[in-house]
DNA sequence: CTGAAAGCGCTTACAG
DNA sequence: CTGAAAGCGCTTACAG
């Protein structure tokens, strides 16, 4: 394809016969220009194709204006979401928006950190829920940093998430349902930060209702470990499994399915995200709905807040979700109603 | 929270005590700079907590190194998919890119562009099935760009597709189980490029083998277009709906439920793309389940080509997908067996 | 209202 | 093997 020769600032300023200091003005509409000048600059630019360059425009310019924006994994629809509503949040106020899809283990996480900062972005927004604490540490080293829909209390990063009231009920209904020997899947890695709390969460409100939990690891996990430990949980007695999000839920009732076990009729499920097509009525999943949209804005809001030096505290918002009581949460198999 | 004193070129240097221009060959591995020397300034620049400011780096660099992915919606589970396995591409190549998550509108899309071509990314992936052609031409005009999941025949800008025989073998599975009168999903909007393709493809093979395409617009705008023009063609005696993606056909069976209507005992439903949970058994979904990894690895290794200069020819690569038959196609109600 | 000059943080010939 | 200087494309005091 013929590409076109790039047109920079020099280029526009010539041919709008000017100097580029009152090109670069005119371009920006900054300092005081005359409204003609601005006119003449402006179709000229256009004319020439002219794209400004920012890596030129920021590293010069006092304050960096890019944020950045690191998701754990765009193909899990919680976090698709998120990065598609933090760059809504993004686009409504005008701010320019790097998103990198971060890598699995520690290392990637790094990386990708380190990407962001090598762009030398104004601030970063992290939505992962297995972020190592350590990758999240340091980019708050060096930008303001805002972890999203990951539950902190983290005496120096800010947060956003959902309210953790929401996983108590969710296991409050279980519970209330009758369950009293219930499989909570966790994971053995340690950077898994919101399953491990929300896994407590659940086992919490479980004992505290005089249920049983009985922990399920190996989530997320390409072995057969799960599998294997989830078949010895429903031997074992478990009328109900609480997964820790709702891929996690479906890959348990295909299990289920395949294992030739009827839900709810011999087992309840329940998942946690509530996005997209895992809310919907066809599925029936007893779930809770994360305000991704709400999440992303309120994100959007502490971190320009925090540029702009207006607050000084740690943030840590929390915000109401909704439990969403679906077809897979029934009465545990000879549950007198 | 404490932020770290970035440290510069300079920093590292001075505190090596080497020069800018050593620092910086030490730093990358470049130039003959003695063993002693590179393993001194590595030890400084970490101890430091060097950032290297890419935006500089490339700035100086005779050729950008950092790739663009535009991405119409992350929510969506096919184009979150395509996101994550692109940034698998380029990582495993230790290639720097840059997401966006690109606007619905013509408008939205330009600015995305836009801003990737303001990042002076060396090349642009762009992954949108309501890609405006325009904005793409942009895109191409400045740098070597390629399409993914986005069949075309463009003279000019590479692309990279999955097989459009697929869509003429599912249409032709719904033609054989029996179906006559089949309802298609379409969309007014001129920028639905992939979807248009589509929906003529679905069209062609229906009326090859006798059957008869009735046409239902709105599908994915907000109003209630979609709705009224899908009751209608059920009313009509469609006894198939063939959607233009799964998220689509799972609107599709919500409303079919919603209305009484068992699928696929009255109706039959199938989708495309077979994507994440879309491809779960529970949904039983029939449709055609994109080689999304192999379409990320085949855009890298096209963009990569371009980018080396390896190539001339405009490449439209094709990729083979899989037909999923499910539960949700059966034969027509009253069709004898 | 406009322009000449300096400088953001790097890399790259060019000398040595 | 190493360093001094120039320059990538911008913005920003500083003068006028």
């Amino acid at each position: 394809m013929q590409r076109r020769a790039r047109a920079d600032l020099s280029d526009v300023a010539r041919a709008a016969g000017v100097s580029r200091s009152t090109a670069s003005r005119a371009l920006r509409g900054e300092g005081r220009v005359s409204a003609e000048t601005v006119a003449r600059v402006a179709r000229v630019a256009a004319d020439l194709g002219y794209v400004r360059d920012l890596r030129a425009a920021e590293l010069r310019e006092t304050a960096a204006t890019t944020l950045g924006l690191l998701v754990r994994g765009a193909e899990r629809s919680f976090y698709g979401e998120v990065a598609a509503q933090v760059q809504a949040a993004a686009d409504a106020r005008d701010i320019d928006l790097l998103i990198v899809n971060g890598g699995d283990d520690h290392d990637g996480q790094f990386r990708a950190v380190q990407a962001l900062l090598g762009h030398r972005v104004a601030g970063m927004m992290i939505a992962s829920g297995r972020m190592s604490l350590a990758a999240a540490e340091h980019a708050a080293t060096f930008v303001p940093t805002v972890l999203i829909g990951m539950p902190s209390s983290h005496p120096e990063i800010d947060s956003v998430a959902i309210d953790p009231m929401l996983e108590t009920q969710l296991a409050a209904s279980v519970a209330r349902a009758g369950h009293r020997r219930v499989a909570v899947t966790t994971s053995d890695r340690p950077e898994s930060t919101t399953l491990h709390l929300r896994t407590a969460r659940f086992r919490d409100e479980l004992i505290a209702r005089g249920a049983d939990p009985v922990l399920v690891p190996g989530v997320g996990e390409d072995g057969q470990e799960f599998v294997t430990a989830l078949r010895r949980a429903v031997d074992g007695g478990a009328t109900a499994v609480m997964a820790g999000d709702d891929p996690t839920a479906v890959q348990v009732l295909e299990l289920l399915d395949a294992w030739g076990m009827n839900c709810p009729g011999q087992i309840s499920v329940t998942g946690f995200d509530g996005v997209g097509v895992y809310a919907s009525p066809l599925f029936g999943l007893t779930t809770v709905r994360q305000p991704v949209e709400q999440l992303a804005a309120a994100a959007m809001r502490v971190m320009v807040a925090r540029l702009g030096g207006r607050v000084s505290a740690v943030s840590h918002d929390v915000l109401p979700g909704e439990l969403l009581i679906g077809r897979t949460l029934g009465k545990p198999a000879g549950h007198g109603d």
